[in-house]
DNA sequence: CCAAAATCTGAGCTTTCCTTCATATATTGC
DNA sequence: GCAATATATGAAGGAAAGCTCAGATTTTGG
């Protein structure tokens, strides 16, 4: 089902000259600004083409149907921010488990409030896909990053890394996720990123006691 | 905008006779089924009538439009939801934290355990609509009912309560969701389930702490 | 400068699906 | 039993949107 899923979601024709690289990019961003003005239920083909200045047909060139434009278009994004979470734990090997989940959270955090309009219409455009496939091929790409992380911890033993990891990334993402679908003024989403972390770290340290006295 | 969002969602007409109560019944049971078997998208008018064994007109009579349909739906889902935290909230007056944080996550969890696939279903369905007055109506209930519970906990300054409800409900709210968005077995959610608990409580005793000591 | 390849165009075909309404049937109150 | 009211029917109108294709335009490589 999964693959099945994501058959006919590959770009059609890939872009070789210089000025399709363009009209590919330029449908990208009509894309993302139709979702964001009109949202997931009123994006069309033709308002999409017409916003990238293109015609629909020059869209259809690059992508199969309207499925794929969307499904490529999280993609694009879901890809650069596994980057930038791969990035921030290849830096943190070594560290106390407190300073990577910290890194994690606040590359997380930015990552999302950045541009947190664009955020929200992508979590919804991801939703109106029914299709599980994409997010877990990120959410498994991203766990293996922060496993990874984890597991070289200098305050954590190695075998306790991917339970730790599991139970971490759940309330994390969850967290932020549900923060960004609130109505929070700017304030209160950055109290909420504060009393995260301590959270995680609280855990953490009642975690590493239990250990400690087992040993 | 959000009071525009709900309009023409209200029912074309109220049901009087019993036979028309089975109708409307029926009609809503049938969206979930279309819903679980088809997924948003294929979620059609004809199908939904079809399946509850009644003619398109008839939907119409009951509901102005597809959108509230599943608005209805979806206010159906959320109001017995609501109903469930309340009553748990009710019932842990004078308690202290971190038996209601057990109590809520409880609640919680096994509502959208109970249905799993409904609980995703209805996630998309409402992502779908592009509407958040659904969402915040039922956040705000729910909110006020869990606030309203930890201001009477026994060991917790009252004036604390709000700051503390907003951190513990976004982070179980958004872990839960996570958790039923990963494709995890049976073993896994219910490790998952107890970690969240331990964490949240981790944190309130380390806020206890903090507060101990100014005063 | 020219042929081949790449890219672009957009009117229109087709499909899908929402919604209506004139008509028929069932129920209620008297 | 009979009017008034409530409920059900489903063919058909109409609008919206996905997608195609035959031909025009641009770029490239030699």
């Amino acid at each position: 089902m999964t693959s099945h899923a994501l058959q006919g979601a590959k770009p059609r024709k890939t872009p070789v000259q210089s000025r399709s690289r363009v009209t590919v990019d330029a449908i990208f961003e009509a894309t993302i600004q139709v979702l964001l003005s009109e949202g997931m239920a009123r994006l069309t083909t033709t308002r999409v083409a017409e916003r990238a200045g293109v015609s629909v047909g020059t869209m259809y060139q690059y992508f199969p149907n309207k499925l794929a434009l969307i499904i490529a278009l999280n993609e694009r994004y879901l890809n650069a921010l596994a980057e930038r979470v791969e990035q921030t734990c290849a830096r943190r090997a070594g560290h106390q488990v407190s300073e990577m989940v910290a890194a994690l959270i606040e590359t997380y955090w930015t990552a999302k409030t950045e541009r947190a309009d664009l955020t929200q219409a992508l979590y919804r455009s991801v939703a109106a896909l029914d299709n599980n496939a994409l997010m877990n091929a990120f959410a498994t790409r991203v766990d293996t990053a922060t496993t990874a992380m984890f597991r070289q911890a200098s305050d954590l033993p190695p075998e306790d890394a991917a339970a730790i990891n599991l139970t971490l990334t759940t309330v994390i993402y969850g967290a932020v996720r549900n923060a960004f679908e609130r109505e929070l003024d700017k304030e209160q989403i950055a109290a909420l990123k504060a009393r995260l972390t301590d959270m995680c770290c609280a855990w953490l340290r009642s975690v590493q006691l239990r250990t400690q006295m087992t040993t």
